[in-house]
DNA sequence: CTAGGGTTAG
């Protein structure tokens, strides 16, 4: 018996919760036994809403659970309605009860729902419905084995599932991680007995795409194609481009220009929104020249649409973001040239090029011919201009185009006014008097303002007055600005101070503060401050960014600090927060370069107990050591090796003197496909060196440059430091390749071996002067060949000098021995060996 | 919030 308390029934029109009110079935009053349950259900035909509202009211009453049959009673309700989204619901929440909790298997219920409708027909859309509706309800609460197999059942009874089931399914097996089961199924899919008609394909690759799996749509198109089953020629391209810009977004991009390439291939022509997918999704990468190698590729096949002003305004925005503005306002004035059409994205990042390089009048100038071209800037445009002004310190011409704003009709919005408020503030310029117009204008000043003031008078040193605005502002909201202060001290470079203001809070800040905060503390090498933030952080209980963990321990790698870098993992460890794969890659490589290689294996080995799957990148910092068992153990674990690996270990047999096993790894290279680059052939042409077979290695040089394998400054480096008789002076420089440290210290070490130390000294000049900074072991050359040669004042001054900067040469054998204390001494002076010793220790 | 890998100099 069922006593059913009042229905809260609050959302529907149907008359018959006007009915159920009005007390054709006081429910209140009412006993229902289950037959009373089904005849008030049949009664609800034409309500769906209001029957599950009935069911759930039955669960909830808890005395008595409600029967298969009502179950089956409202599914055909809700099914009949076509509400196949409740369907679903309703299933994931009789799944969830579990047999024993509802007391009637799945299957039963299944029965129940079909047995009920006698015309045959009507019984098969309704078994197919509602077994759909059961494989995605599975497939919701993550019971995959379940979903698949109900799917396959479905498939054998030759019932209809809907484009949404299929995907669902897909998704399914994908997320299992089973490959074989997605071959099937697809193969299923295309098989001649249950090929479906063109609109579902279509459908089922867009909801391939929008689900994250543009990879499985990729795979199904070409049988897709070959078969023609997509009707027509835009019926294919239109898949193409879904499957191309669904693999940009989940960053696939070498799926993404492999599918591109084939559908041209196919004669059809992507679209710009498809070029732009590809070009945005290497510069959200970050990388740049990908992304402008791959616009030239398109310009040099003639591409239709590659000139469009979105995807110039990608192009400006890479070089942009490399640092290279000269770069990008060149390729504007290309453009410009050839009449290409620009548009006021392409001009504003043209303004922030200009500005970066502090030429704010050509800026403004440009932004004139902007507007002379009937391109009406925008209040970005504007905003750009007028924070371009404040950062370069030109105040007035900032107030002048705000106020040029006013008087063309286009009112300054609030993001505007902070920029200028900020901007003044951080100009030592009255910024109050902004706030004032804003108040006039009625755009009203908001914390993001004052931060942004605060922060800026902190920038102009002004940190009373900061502090004094912040306190004022305290009265209105408790802990106020002090944002601002922190990341104000932060920009102006005085970390000690940001430190301390932060470390006295005891409320918590904005995320983004202590990032800036943590991030310039690294940065600084302050790393013991970095790790108490965070560990403050974590006493106020604020999440830190999980990317804060790794930089923090990659930080403590990078000064060599191992036990450090430990310590904080056990903390971590402590707090359960396991570290990834980054991580873990940075403290092995530390612990290989620092020679721990008994720590580099037990990280390794905890990081596989912990889960954390090594991949190609790991495996390629541990083959430095043992090459031979890293290989078995990553073939095992079924990472493929690439460019980078192969050439680690190649060269590591050659350092080792084991040429057998570095020829068969070239070799086995080769077989896999993979391509030697320059560093590869920088490898085997320094080996052959070592190995004194000049000759092969100027072959292979010569090779590399055949095959169009370009070499770099390393590779002439190592030419340079085997046979410095070659003048690769000219090459170089038509290559456009630049001298670095490494460069300039093997010919200063030459210089300094034939006893040209004057000519040392010049090189060493040359590279400080055309910005290369030397390093220690620059440094140690030039001292070492002063003393060497008797230059004993030159070297104490090189040394002074090294000390200053607060390099100091890296250790070597050479250097624990002191090997140059063995060498004769000088001419201009006699030192003594201690004398020697100091200079150089 | 852009964090990890290969080739070179002592």
């Amino acid at each position: 018996m069922y006593a059913v308390p009042a229905l809260a029934y609050t959302n529907s029109t149907i008359s018959h919760s006007d009915q159920l009110k009005e007390g054709n079935f006081d429910v209140n009053s009412l006993e229902l036994n289950e037959v009373g349950v089904l005849r008030v259900l049949t009664t609800m035909r034409d309500d769906p809403y209001l029957a599950l509202s009935f069911l759930k009211r039955i669960e909830g009453n808890g005395a008595s659970l409600p029967s298969v049959s009502a179950y089956a009673a409202v599914i055909r309700i809700v099914c009949s309605w076509s509400l196949d989204e409740k369907l679903s619901h309703l299933f994931v929440g009789i799944i969830r009860k579990g047999d024993e909790g509802r007391g009637f298997s799945v299957v039963d219920l299944l029965n129940a729902v079909g047995e009920a409708e006698e015309d045959e027909k009507l019984s098969f859309l309704l078994r197919s419905r509602v077994s759909s509706a059961l494989v995605k309800a599975y497939a919701e609460v993550e019971m995959f084995d379940e979903a698949i197999d109900l799917f396959w059942g479905i498939e054998q009874l030759r019932w209809e599932a809907d484009v949404g089931t299929y995907v669902v399914v897909v998704q399914a097996l994908y997320r299992k991680g089973d490959s074989e089961g997605v071959e099937k199924f697809l193969g299923n899919l295309l098989s001649s007995e249950t090929r479906k008609h063109c609109g579902f394909y279509m459908d089922f690759v867009e909801g391939l795409c929008v689900n994250e799996m543009s990879l499985v749509g990729y795979i199904l198109l070409r049988p897709l194609r070959d078969a023609n089953m997509l009707v027509d020629e835009s019926g294919l391209a239109t898949a193409y481009r879904k499957v191309v810009k669904g693999l940009c977004n989940e960053m696939k991009l070498e799926e993404a220009e492999s599918a591109l390439h084939d559908m041209e291939e196919c004669g059809i022509d992507p679209d710009v929104s498809v070029y732009s997918a590809v070009i945005e999704g290497h510069r959200k990468n970050m990388s740049f020249s990908k992304a402008l190698r791959f616009v030239n590729d398109k310009v040099a096949q003639q591409r239709k649409g590659i000139e469009s002003p979105v995807i110039l305004s990608s192009i400006l925005q890479c070089w942009c973001q490399m640092g290279k503005f000269s770069e990008a306002l060149d390729q504007v004035i290309a453009f410009r040239n050839l009449n290409i059409t620009l548009d006021r994205f392409c001009y504003n990042v043209a303004f922030d090029a200009l500005i970066k390089l502090g030429r704010v009048d050509e800026a403004i100038e440009l932004f004139r011919e902007m507007t002379c071209e009937g391109i009406d800037p925008d209040v970005v445009n504007y905003t750009t201009l007028i924070g371009g002004c404040c950062q370069q310190g030109r105040c007035e011409q900032a107030i002048d185009l705000i106020m040029e704003m006013e008087s063309k009709g286009k009112p300054p919005d609030i993001v505007v006014y902070n920029v200028l408020a900020g901007g003044l503030a951080r100009n030592a310029e009255n910024a109050y008097g902004i706030l004032k117009l804003m108040e006039d204008r009625g755009v009203k000043p908001t914390s993001v303002t004052h931060s942004m003031v605060i922060q800026g008078l902190i920038v102009a040193g002004k940190i009373e007055e900061a502090e004094a605005l912040n306190q004022s502002l305290e009265e209105h909201k408790p802990g106020g600005h002090v944002a601002g202060i922190v990341k104000g001290y932060c920009e102006a470079g005085r970390l000690d101070e940001a430190f301390e203001r932060f470390i006295r809070l005891d409320f918590p800040l904005p995320k983004n503060v202590y990032f800036t905060l943590f991030t310039s503390l690294c940065a600084a090498k302050d790393i013991d401050k970095a790790q108490k933030l965070v560990e403050r952080m974590w006493e106020l209980g604020v999440e830190p960014v999980k990317s804060m963990y790794g930089k923090l321990i990659g930080a403590w790698c990078r000064v060599s600090d191992v036990r450090k870098a430990i310590r904080f993992l056990k903390v971590l460890k402590g707090r359960e927060i396991v570290p990834d794969l980054f991580t873990y890659t940075i403290m092995i490589k530390t612990c290989c370069r620092l020679n721990k290689l008994k720590l580099a294996d037990a990280l390794f080995r905890d990081m596989k107990k912990r889960g954390i799957k090594p991949d190609v990148v790991t495996y390629t910092v541990l083959a430095k050591n043992n090459p031979e068992e890293i290989d078995t153990d990553m073939k095992e674990y079924g990472v493929k090796p690439d460019v980078f690996y192969y050439t680690t270990v190649i060269n590591t047999y050659y350092r080792l003197n084991n040429e057998k096993r570095a020829h068969a790894t070239i070799q086995e290279m080769t077989r896999g496909g993979i391509v030697p680059d320059v560093a590869t052939y920088t490898a085997l042409i320094n080996s052959y060196y070592r190995l004194n077979n000049g000759k092969k290695a100027y072959d292979l040089f010569r090779e590399m440059k055949r095959r169009r394998v370009c070499p770099d400054v390393v590779t002439y480096t190592v030419l340079l430091n085997h046979d410095p008789k070659l003048d690769m002076k000219r090459e170089m420089r038509d290559l456009g390749i630049k001298r670095d440290v490494h460069y300039y210290t093997v010919m200063i070490h030459h210089k300094c071996k034939t006893g040209e130390v004057e000519e040392a000294e010049r090189i060493f000049q040359e590279m400080k002067e055309s910005g290369v900074e030397p390093d220690g072991v620059s440094y140690r050359a030039i001292i070492a060949g002063c003393l060497r040669n008797g230059y004993v004042r030159d070297a104490k001054r090189l040394y002074q000098e090294m000390r200053e900067k607060g390099i100091e040469p890296p250790p070597t054998e050479a250097s624990k021995n002191v090997v140059l204390l063995q060498t004769k001494s000088n001419t201009e002076t006699r030192v003594s060996r201690t004398k020697i010793q100091e200079a150089l220790y």
